[in-house]
RNA sequence: GCGAUCGUAGCUCAGUUGGUUAGAGCGCCGGUUUGUGGUACCGGAGGUCGCGGGUUCGAACCCCGUCGAUCGCCCCA
């Protein structure tokens, strides 16, 4: 006997009740972003490892310590995809999708990434995504976050608001990080460790540290507004009047930054309320649906200038939300309660399925059992066969949810074929 | 990568200061009772106590390592 492998750390297996909720954010997304107009893209899970450190920067956490790359036995580094971006960006470009540019398109599925695992973080994990290629105005942002806003309504998730902040433009984007460079080195020593890092490969970071010693000199830090050119401003300016228009509540976050290297003007993410419910069932991974601008991209990838703007979010984070879903009772059960019935019962539950009700069959075990195993699956009706002690068939129709589906036409359709005496209906 | 807590039947958990053949409930399988019924009773299968070392006359219990889980840091969805 040989030991049963385990699963690889960092991964799921999902079933039941967590299964329906996952299944549930899915199909909620799917009839969402129809709404929207966006195109189904699917994507290879595995793209060159250039692929990703080309689009989301080599000093990034993502590229530089969390990527599951392999050599293939060609030699050429190949690497599970992080996220969706840099992979829809090569597709993009690679599949000439430029002639539909502006493109709306929406996909999902797993990612890889290699960290600790912990609530709601895994190594292989889900994500929803949307993205809109071509598109230069504020009102592809506003579009963008009023669908993101409007799945979070449709799954039935509170408490959570968008905070959004701009980056600018690239100019304004290193002239202020120019400045929190200058601002911070002055405080260098007074810092805690993980900013004195971040000083050198991730400035911006520091702004959003938790720690207390880094907090002190994140308030009177060079604020983005400063270095806005008028057009970022006007940018920002459009995106949020517009979001005003379509009734999306947000809070203007200064301090929110994106980690990955493409950003520009737009950030944003959908966080829990302090104190919420919600905030309560994420623990400390609050960020549930995060992305931005990203008008640089295709052109680190070698493709021409093109604007752009997506956001993922994590599905495990949002069924986290959602709550487990209870998976639908069966409408019909078919007890066999003689096993000489066994084929009349097949018949009836294949024409019942046929008919498009949900019906399971019961005929294996214990006969004097199975009708109490039925019984606790609460069936909307019960239906048994057996025989009499003649030989005789018998049947009957027991109705415990008088509520489901073409309850009626199934009822005709069963008896005509096999009595139902008056009194067991 | 760092820190904390935790790993005993399929599931939820007991297991007294280290002391005989490691237990319960639920679930599963079978039987009896009931006989148009989610009942009750009886029985059964199922555990190398995560894994590997060590201490001890003796380890589920103490020590070390390892794997995994959970929670937090970092980072992110």
């Amino acid at each position: 006997m040989s030991k049963t492998p385990q699963a690889i750390r960092g991964t799921q297996d999902i079933f039941g009740a967590d299964a329906e909720a996952f299944a549930f954010v899915v199909e909620t997304f799917e009839r969402v972003r129809k709404l929207y107009r966006f195109r189904r893209a699917e994507m290879p899970v595995f793209e060159k490892t250039e692929v990703f450190s080309r689009a989301i920067g080599e000093t990034t956490d993502v590229v530089s310590k969390e990527m599951y790359s392999f050599d293939d036995r060609g030699g050429e580094s190949l690497t599970l995809r992080p996220e969706f971006t840099a992979g829809i960006a090569r597709a993009f470009l690679s599949n000439g999708w430029q002639q539909h540019a502006p493109v709306k398109l929406a996909t999902h599925g797993p990612l890889f990434r290699y960290e600790r695992p912990q609530k709601g973080r895994y190594r292989q994990f889900h994500q929803i995504d949307a993205e809109i290629i071509g598109a230069g105005e504020p009102q592809a942002d506003v579009e963008l976050l009023a669908m993101a806003d409007h799945l979070l309504k449709e799954l039935g998730i509170e408490g959570v608001t968008l905070h959004l902040n701009t980056l600018g433009d690239g100019d304004s984007r290193e002239a202020w990080r120019a400045a929190l460079v200058e601002h911070f080195r002055e405080v260098k020593d007074e810092l805690s460790e993980d900013s004195q890092e971040r000083l050198e490969k991730n400035p911006l970071r520091i702004l959003d540290s938790k720690d207390r010693r880094d907090q002190r000199f994140v308030a009177d830090a060079p604020k983005i507004d400063d270095f806005l050119t008028d057009e970022a401003k006007a940018f920002f300016d459009a995106v949020t009047s517009g979001l005003d228009a379509a009734g999306v509540k947000w809070t203007r976050a200064e301090s929110l930054v994106r980690g990955l290297d493409y950003y520009r003007h737009t950030a944003f993410e959908f966080i829990p309320d302090e104190g919420s419910e919600a905030a309560g069932k994420l623990g400390s991974q609050s960020t549930i649906l995060g992305g931005g601008r990203y008008d640089g991209l295709m052109e680190s990838l070698g493709g021409a200038p093109t604007p752009a703007v997506g956001w993922a979010a994590g599905i495990e984070r949002l069924a986290m939300l959602v709550g487990a879903q209870e998976e639908k009772r069966v409408e019909i059960a078919v007890v066999v309660e003689n096993s000489a019935r066994e084929h009349d019962a097949i018949a009836a539950v294949s024409m019942l399925r046929r008919m498009g009700i949900s019906t399971e069959l019961f005929a294996t075990g214990s006969p004097r059992k199975r009708y109490d195993k039925a019984r606790k699956t609460d069936p909307g009706v019960l239906v048994s066969m057996d025989l009499r002690e003649d030989g005789t068939a018998r049947q009957n129709w027991v109705v415990t949810l008088p509520e489901i589906t073409l309850q009626d036409e199934a009822f005709a359709a069963f008896t005509s074929r096999w009595d139902i005496p008056d009194d067991t209906y």
